[in-house]
DNA sequence: GGCCCAGTTCGAATCGATTCGACCCGAGCG
DNA sequence: CGCTCGGGTCGAATCGATTCGAACTGGGCC
């Protein structure tokens, strides 16, 4: 008897059945108020704390349990903060209906064809994917060959996959009428990394064919839509401050006739990285060069400049992606969503020097 | 027949027992190679993907699933950089053991007596509290009832629980006595929140009794141990860099003959606050005055300043978590741990002024 | 007094797998 | 030639709950 005791124990010590005792419990079905009170009081005299979840679980064949795909993004931490509040939108958006986030690492190498066991054999009822996903990643096919429906964030639109997205090429090209609007003219361009390689350094047409992040691509594509064909293209390994900084070397050491004068990051962190390097070179923020970033994340470190950004609503995506999961749980097929940006004016983007 | 396959459909298909089949898949007990082959091309041809979790869990009693108590960690998301590394490395070493990290929020409400609906029924082996956690707390006593084993982290010890932690107190004595050696007298100090009431501002003798979390206590303690008397204690409600420079407002804005001479900061994050705080004010760091922080992490946004820190081992004690999960799996009571924490030197503390 | 109905309770099947002991069969040995 | 041994397979019980239909109970009504 040393074993916790079950719904059997709680029933017979209370003189039911097991079925009654379930009812009691689960308060489907109807059931006599003092049978209840008895059943209750016999769980609390045998310490039993509620119905075993895996039984309950095998029996409506559902885990309430959410599979959250984070890849390198977990594990490069608060260094990418996107990832992180959308997890916590999401956990707040899912956590009402009974449901739990499951952390599920991606790719454990770029191009292995392992996946982490969890995406073999967790029990989940749907899986998202934060970070994008293509039709050839292993994790996504094993969780495809899995039934396990799926949602992906940030990704490219995949067929038969519910996706998740914002319009950042409207947003950045919105940004880049900004500041064509300024005067400027000589714009250059911070990205995203392109692909899993991760290289770091100037792209050239070659390197540009090789996108496989669409995310990367869709950024680039909407500078292109303002007119803005940018005069240098500074590729990034990962959205770190540290790479925005050694851009900031690489596009702005030149003599100010040719020297950019506007730099659009791709993201928050990387942009805040171009304004230190900037600052280190001697350069004034706006006033010799106009820097921009992308996600909208409050930056204390930069008070008291305010980055010129593109705004994402990260937490309502996350709350996006929990409408979508509780559909897909009721058998609907959710219509894909891509939620609108907003270009926020910072103290880091001014009038193009000279014009 | 549009229901998934289950493992009686793979048998007959494959014209064996269902005992069998599953030894075909899990690989416990002999079964012939050919017989083997049989069942894995049936499953094949089935798109049968591997046996269901569910079952799996309910005959074997285990969930495979670590849930962990984030708090308020994961909402302030990438400000609190120490619990989601922590986080990381948690995954890291359970992910291995097949095991997976479920987010489970913490208090909804200080003070409330509820708890999240994933405590009191979510399927779990163990449980982490990642934020420590008192006696009283609800969410601890919700899964004590339940009869989870439980690890917290940075917690006070509790009986018959297991403990893992730093010694954050040595640290900062260590810290202070290299500024007492650098001849600073007048020592300030900005601390992590005392407890869920979360305050600002400067702490005076009554309100130093009604620290209950026990981090900040340790911390101050520590001061005390090397001798330093703190000619000011600041409250802060969060451990953000804005907090660290409204501290350096309150704390530095006097002439030089009263200002203190070096500030100590429970978090990076604070000192980091404090260093930009300064600046502002027209001091030098360290020159007019010296900080020094707490944790270890990279601050790129400082550079070229580096600051002084006491550095404890975030990543290790996810390992060492992991470590003690494994052994509660077991059976074992893993004994409490404790991780040395070292002292790094920066640029941002220097000698008193006028030493 | 008999019948019907609403309100409760109960038995048994079910979810999908694992596992233990029984059983079968062929090979090796006496 | 018969017996034993052991590898391989199979049946059935089991994990802990939910759920559906059947059965039982008592009260109200004719």
């Amino acid at each position: 008897m040393s074993q916790r005791p079950t719904l059997a124990d709680v029933a017979s010590a209370a003189g039911v059945s097991v079925s009654t005792a379930s009812l009691a419990f689960s308060g489907a079905g109807p059931i006599a108020e003092a049978t209840r009170q008895r059943v209750l009081d016999a769980a609390a005299s045998l310490d039993y704390a509620g119905p075993n979840p895996l039984g309950r679980q095998l029996r409506s064949g559902r885990s309430g349990i959410v599979g959250v795909v984070v890849g390198d993004a977990l594990r490069r931490s608060f260094r990418e903060p996107v990832s992180v509040q959308l997890l916590d939108g999401l956990v707040d958006a899912i956590s009402p209906l009974g449901l739990g986030v499951l952390l599920v690492p991606g790719s454990l190498e770029p191009g292995a064809p392992l996946v982490d066991p969890l995406v073999e054999s967790a029990a989940m009822d749907v899986a998202v994917l934060i970070w994008g996903g293509t039709l050839d990643d292993p994790t996504l096919q094993a969780l495809q060959r899995r039934g396990i429906p799926l949602v992906v964030v940030e990704g490219q639109d995949l067929p038969g996959i519910v996706t998740v997205g914002i319009e950042d090429r409207d947003g950045v090209a919105d940004l880049a009428r900004h500041l064509t609007g300024l005067g400027h003219e000589r714009i250059a361009t911070v990205t995203l990394p392109f692909g899993p390689d991760r290289r770091s350094g100037l792209a050239d047409a070659t390197r540009l064919g090789q996108i496989t992040w669409s995310i990367a691509r869709r950024r680039l594509d909407g500078l292109q839509d303002a007119g803005v064909e940018p005069v240098a293209i500074y590729e990034t390994p990962a959205s770190l401050v540290e790479h925005g900084h050694a851009a900031a070397q690489a596009l702005l050491s030149g003599p100010a006739a040719t020297r950019p004068t506007a730099v659009v990051a791709q993201s928050d962190l990387l942009a805040s990285g171009v304004v230190l390097g900037a600052r280190e070179l001697g350069l004034r923020v706006p006033e010799d060069v106009s820097v921009a970033g992308f996600d909208g994340l409050d930056l204390p470190w930069l008070a008291p400049d305010v980055l010129t950004t593109v705004v994402q609503p990260i937490t309502e995506k996350g709350a996006v992606v929990g409408r979508a999961i509780e559909a897909l749980l009721a058998g609907d097929t959710p219509a894909d969503e891509v939620l609108g940006v907003e270009v926020r004016l910072g103290t880091t983007t001014g009038p193009a020097p000279g014009a």
